[in-house]
DNA sequence: CACATTTGAAAGGCAAATGGAG
DNA sequence: CTCCATTTGCCTTTCAAATGTG
């Protein structure tokens, strides 16, 4: 895996294709469009194991149908606009910084509006109901993630304060294998192949 | 011109443009492209004044012609492919590692080779003269800055040192506008317009 | 070439969108 | 629909490549 990561980047850099570029041209290629960010996330091994494996194989065509191509510059860069229509996944809403705080105001008075209520908060901000929904969903989300952590940290401390009994202070305390300690990306712990390798840098 | 910066992004935004489309809608309008970094920066008011009034008139243009546009939403996005071929500035070369480390190996060797020294240098990395060229032009640079700075810092030292005098303790320590203390962008001074505003934040 | 400036590729933060289960 | 885990991207920022002027 890691082997294919540093193939691609190394395919992608001598074709002259930045990770944008690459992105865009999984979308006109198998209709998968990818942002610049994925792209790099991939290279970088930065992604749970599932989801390498998955955008493996489109990359992997990608690679192939490169290698064939005629024009071994670009050719795929200027992308292809009457192509496919298959966007599958809708595009990142941006909430500006008013409607965010109007949602968090009205989340604080009901974290968990209607059906009706969604409607007419969506009509009020001008948005897409659906939009507003999913914010709700994420912000309840979000919530929770936070009481669990504030949970956790107190769990930690009482764990500190009774481990006060100095029996054996050996330095072995990142040994908690149950909370990884990782804030984001919950899901990327170890990858079945990554041993040892710590962390090469580039 | 914030005012100006503030209509624009509101005008992408409703158009559902993301920074990186509004870019490229400008390239395939007036042949003038840039990255979704310089959009960003202008929207964030982040540019010299000089540089800020030159964008401003290609914006202009655009936000002109997408309220023309029948197809209100997309139409701009898709990045036409026939048209200019305008590509003037080249695009940024992205040295991997390798080639850097190598590169400041002849530096310290070297700082400042002669063209037949770069061209055989360019012909071993696999890279462009002019790359190579530049890259040593931009290193030779780098490495002025940041003697500066650490003269600098010198200096400063030397000036707390001699300031050892209690004379007018006043704190008026931070009053030396000949050297600003923003570290990268020297030329993000204060804009004409740019009065108090501390900041919006968004 | 030096120097000031413009500009962008890649990486990081935060969170919007998806998908499976109830 | 909700919860929860996970995928994915918009905007941002950093570092430096490219440009322009003298």
């Amino acid at each position: 895996m890691r082997q294919f990561a540093r193939r691609l980047k190394q395919l992608r850099v001598t074709m002259g294709f930045t990770q944008s570029d690459l992105g865009i041209a999984l979308g006109n290629l198998s209709g998968k469009l990818f942002s610049q960010t994925t792209i790099c996330r991939f290279e970088a091994m930065q992604l749970s194991y599932r989801n390498m494996c998955d955008l493996k194989e489109v990359l992997e065509q990608w690679m192939v149908a490169v290698q064939m191509m005629d024009d071994p510059q670009d050719m795929c860069r200027p992308a292809e606009p009457p192509k496919v229509e298959v966007r599958t996944r809708k595009r990142r809403t941006n909430l500006d910084g008013a409607s965010r705080t109007t949602l968090e105001h009205y989340f604080v008075m009901c974290p968990r509006p209607s059906a009706n209520e969604i409607t007419n908060i969506a009509k009020r901000l001008n948005l897409q109901r659906d939009v507003v929904r999913i914010w709700f969903c994420n912000r309840r989300q979000k919530g929770r993630r936070e009481n669990t952590v504030v949970e956790d940290r107190f769990r930690m401390e009482q764990m500190h304060l009774e481990a006060a009994t100095p029996g054996s202070s050996s330095a072995l305390e990142q040994n908690d294998p149950s909370r990884p300690t990782i804030p984001n990306n919950p899901a990327l712990y170890v990858h079945p192949e990554a041993q040892s390798h710590p962390k090469p840098k580039m």
